[in-house]
Formats: C-alpha cells, structure tokens, sequence
DNA sequence: ACCGGTCACGTGACCGGTCACGGTATTGAA
DNA sequence: TTCAATACCGTGACCGGTCACGTGACCGGT
C-alpha cells in the first residue's frame, strides 16, 4: 500500500504549483520549455503519472468507451472487438468490454455498469431490450453507436447507427446459386427474432424475385447457429428434398456442419449439392471443400463504429443520426464454384 | 449535455443529508428502514445513479479490472476473456481489455493506460517485456494475476501466477503416439520464444523418455503459428521424411493444415499419417476427421485468473505469491484414435 | 434525576485533479 | 516615463462522492 504520489507532491519537489505540474502533463501553452522539462523529469523520477479518475471527475470526460456485444467469443464480434479495441487505443481511449450473452438482464447490468463508470459512449450491438426499455438506458449517454438495431432517438446527446446489409448478402447468395444454375436451394435460416436473421431471410426471398424464380418456403429451415445443430437438420432437409441441389447457411459453422451431412448422405460438395454460408470465418479457406460465404469486414465494422463514435463525442461531426451501411462480401471457393 | 444529477440533488428532493443517501445506496447500517426507502424512491424517480468516479476517487477502489493479452480474436484468448469477464460481472467488476498484439510498445502503453485508470489488478498474459521493465510496471499494480508469464516479485501489492502445463499435455500426446505403435512422431513447433512453445518441446522430448525412445531432432519443424503456414511446412517434412507416421502440432489451425498436407500428399489421417493438436478449437470435432487433440479449460482459465486476482483485490487470501498449474487433458477423435 | 448507550442523521474535510481568475515581471510602443 | 500587452505562474473553489466525527433523541437502569 505504497501512498499513491499527487500532483501536489511533484510540485513541491519541483519547486512549483499544483497548476504549473498540470500544465506540464497537458500541453498547455502557458509554461515555459525550461520548467515544463523539468517538472517532467521531477514526474518521471518519482514515478509520478496523473490520476485519471481524478481528472475525469472534474473534466467530465473518460475517455473510455463501452463496447456490449452477445458474446466476445464468438468469432464475429472477437473481431468486432479487436477493430474497436484497436481504434480506442489509436485514439487514445479505453474500451469496458460488456457480454450480455443475449441476456435481458446481463444487458441492463451492462449498461448500468457503463452508466456508473461514465463512459463517453458506448457501441451497442443488436440490443435485446424493448425499445422504450432500451430508450431509457441509452439516454443517460451523451454519445452511443448502435450496431445491427434498432435506432433509438435520444433526447440528449447524439447517435449513429451501423447496419450490415445482410440482405443484400443473401441475394448476393442465391444469385450466385441461381446463375450456376441450381435453383433448389435451401435456407437453413438462423433465429428469426435476431435482426440479421430475418434480413438474410428476405435476402433469400428477394434473391428469387431478382431472377423470376419462385420459392420454396419448405426449403427454409430455422436452426440455432451452433457448431452442431446444423447436422440433423440438414439430414432431414435432405431427406424430405432429394432435390435439392443448393444450401445457404445461415452462417459458416452451420455451412460446416451442412458439408458433413451432404457427405454423410453420399451427396458430393459442390457436384451434388453446393453450399454457402455466412462469416468467412478463418477455417473456411482451410478445410476440405473450401467454403464459399458472404464476408463482412467484421475488423473494420468495429473500428469504423469505435471510430465514428469517438467522432461524435470529440465534436468533428455535428450531424446527428448518422445512418452507415455496410456492404458484404460473396468470396467464392470451392463450396460453391463460379460455374458448375 | 443535460446536468447530471448528483448525491446533493437527491439529498435536498429527499429532504436528508449527503450522507444519507450515501447510506442508503451502500445498504449501511446507520439509517432507518424507512428512510432508506424513502430516498431510493426519490432517487430513482430522478434516475440518479452515484458516480462510480467520485466514488472511487474516494475510496480508492474502482471495480474495474484491466486484462492484458496478446488478442482477443485468437480463440484461445477469447474464450480467456470470456471467462474472465463472467467472473468478473459475478463479482460486481468491469474489465478494460487490452490487446498488446505482441508488441512491446503497444504492451507499455496498455499498462501505462490501466495504471492511469486505477484499475484495482490486473491480468498478465505471457508479458514481453524483460523481466525488469515488467517489474518496474508491475510494481505500480496492488494486485496481479500472470498466466503464462514469468513470475515477478513485487515491492508492494500481491500476485498469483497461473501457468497451463504444456508440458504435461505434449507428453500426453506423445505418449498416445507411442502407445499406439507410432514412433516416427514430426513436431510443428510453435514459436519458441514462447513459453508455451518452449514447454511443449520440452513435452515432446521428454515424451520419446519417458517411452525410451529416441528421439529424431530432423523431425522437429518451427512453423509460425497461423491458419496457413503449416501447409507448406507439413509438404517439405513428409517429402524429407516419407516414413513419418505421425505428427503433433502446435495448434490445431497449425494441425487443420498439416491435415491438408497430408490429404494432399497422399496419405490418409488417421491409416498412415495419425495427428494431435493443441487446443481444441470449437471446428475440431466437426471437420472430418475430427481431430484429436490437447485441450485447455481456457474459460475456466479466465474464470480461474479473475477469481483468484478478486481473492487477492478483497483480502479473502492472504497468501502472496500463490502459484496454480493447469492440467490439460487430451481429447481423442479420429485424427489419432484410441487403438491404431 | 442522572448517566451511559444506542440509533438515526448531519457537517467539515478530503480524494487528486482542473477551472477561472488573479498576480507579477518583462517587453515594446506611445 | 507611462501604459498596455504578453508570458508565466499561483490560489481558491469545485467535480461528486466518502470518511471521521459530532449531535440530538430516546431508552433503560440505578
């Protein structure tokens, strides 16, 4: 329990005021080179470095930042995370990381948490709160970043709102199934309660449109996205459709598993049935089919929603409610092929 | 930028005194049962939330838990950090992550950041620094956990130290191979700067001893450890030396490839060629073979880390310099079953 | 009637910085 | 010489809580 060094220790050592030592930490324009050198050096030699709480305290400003996703282990928002991780620092922030495990109650945990640290924002991904519930949370921030949600207006302070355009992914999909010439495509359609869920679900709807081609609602299977799952579900389908000649995945692990069950049902990938899936996520290149996906920069999300969130609380942007968009990506390989 | 609303506003709307709502919110003892009621009720009807700034600031306690690792997007530390995180949510914590991304500088600026925001401890995994600049950043921390890490001893404050034993799990492998007739076991070792690396060739060594059997120093190849390079590596080694038939990897992204490698060099996983990694990442038991491999309770690690360093921040262990060794477990698939 | 003890609550100082303001010395122009 | 401008530095108040201590009311025992 070593006494923690104040301010007004170094400028004692160093001969000055409280005042000439906090200038010299700061940049200020009123200190000489010579003293503001030697302050510094005193600082450094006591080991001296400026309490950020007490500072927060007075100036109002963190300069942290609350990033709440569902889960940082799973791939997709790991990488969300490491883009807004990576920002914050550049810019000289620190980043709370809240899980809500897409638990109503973790979720509001959070954001209380958040609210008692004082963050200066906070990057919300796909809220499972009510929007009046979620209103009332959020308007206790100054600046918040809503991703794959809902926007919620604030009274005070100002939002932006990322959104990834699943939709246009899941055309992009079934275009690409449909071009190939396979027109019996299945959907094995994450949870319909999550946003991007029902997104890539009329993705796939409005993918047939696009061509003239009509659908098969009984094609569309919903399964939870775990690595497993996938499997019986696919048998199933395949079972029930003999036919079918084409599967879209909610997401990679649930493509993955999909593979296997093509294998284990004496169907040949992509010669039989071709498969897409959702992520790109690192194992697709590498295994055997390679997979083809819909690809979303996931690092650049996080920076780009750390980066426009640090725009609004720093005041470049006085434009409110910013709307961004992100576009996916269809990366082709062997799971789907260009043409068959 | 609507004013915040503060102990003071609440005291005069309740019509009490600062302390009183102070005491109100810290469930002490001193204050009726009905005026406690009371000043929540008009505290909430305010939407008053103390400052955790202030607060710390006074008590000289934040609740706030820095965790440094090298990324958060490698599976291994993000199933760490999600374990952290839950414990640390149990116990009333928030966390800062940090990624030092292996780089020295970007590791002094991490621990300069979480020492400027008081954090209560931190979270040390596998440090680069030298054990002397670590001492001397460390030296400022109450309370540190390391994991993988050499031990430092500090001036003031305590510290625990977590280390997984790698060593143990090579050997686990290394054994299997050898109890299932193989011999000519190849190791794509990891980077050996490492202490990981450097613990799971020991393993690997003293595997060939323990069995007393030699072992060939050609078969030991250093791959970095990312999804791809252990392809090409895995290609010039059964090229080099056709009569391997067997083969632990560093990791499991490193085994997927010399999976890959082998498939494409004609031989077949588990019949000629049989392979381990480390990890157990969640696609290790659905690729097809599935793959055997070492697996660390990394969630419990995290889980572990964080309680452990809570245990030091609030007193409970009065013990210093506590020393915990994590036991993996090998995990038998197909890549190299039971009985060759 | 007096005293000690407990309960409930209030007051000034403090945590470690910053802000607004004030002061002094030096300089240059009138 | 006088005065204003500038550069540099210091002081009291404050940010929003908590801590240590003080106060008064009430109660039971002698």
């Amino acid at each position: 329990m070593t006494k923690s060094i104040t301010i007004r220790d170094v400028a004692r050592a160093a001969g000055v005021s409280r005042q000439t030592v906090s200038r010299a930490f700061n940049n200020k324009s009123e200190i000489s080179p010579e003293t503001k050198q030697h302050v510094l050096e005193v600082a450094r030699s006591m080991g001296y470095r400026p309490s950020g709480l007490a500072r927060s305290l007075s100036t109002n400003r963190t300069y942290t930042i609350g990033l709440l996703i569902p889960d940082n282990s799973i791939h997709f928002f790991a990488l969300i995370t490491k883009g807004a991780e990576d920002a914050a620092v550049a810019a000289g922030y620190s980043l709370f990381l809240v899980n809500t495990l897409r638990d109503i109650q973790r979720e509001t945990i959070g954001l209380d948490t958040l609210w008692d640290r004082r963050v200066d924002g906070a990057i919300l991904y796909a809220s499972f709160l009510s929007p009046q519930q979620l209103s009332a949370y959020v308007d206790r921030f100054q600046h918040v970043v809503f991703i794959n949600c809902q926007t919620i207006p604030t009274t005070s302070g100002k939002t932006a709102s990322i959104n990834v355009d699943d939709r246009a992914g899941a055309r992009l999909a079934v275009s690409h199934f449909i071009q190939s010439g396979r027109s019996r495509i299945a959907f094995l359609a994450g949870p319909l309660m999550s946003i991007s869920g029902q997104r890539r679900l009329t993705g796939y709807e409005q993918g047939f449109l696009d061509h003239d081609q009509t659908m098969d609602a009984d094609l569309i299977h919903q399964v939870t996205p775990t690595l497993h799952t996938g499997y019986e579900d696919t048998m199933t389908l395949l079972k029930n459709h003999p036919d079918v000649n084409a599967i879209l995945a909610y997401n990679d692990d649930i493509a993955v598993s999909a593979m296997n069950a093509c294998a284990d049902s004496g169907r040949r990938v992509p010669d039989d049935v071709a498969i897409i899936g959702f992520d790109d996520i690192p194992i697709a290149a590498v295994i055997r089919p390679s997979l083809t996906t819909v690809r979303i920069g996931k690092q650049d999300l996080g920076k780009l929603a750390m980066n426009t969130l640090i725009g609004l609380i720093e005041g470049e942007n006085n434009q409110n409610n910013i709307e961004i968009k992100i576009s996916p990506k269809l990366v082709i390989r062997d799971s789907a092929p260009e043409i068959s």
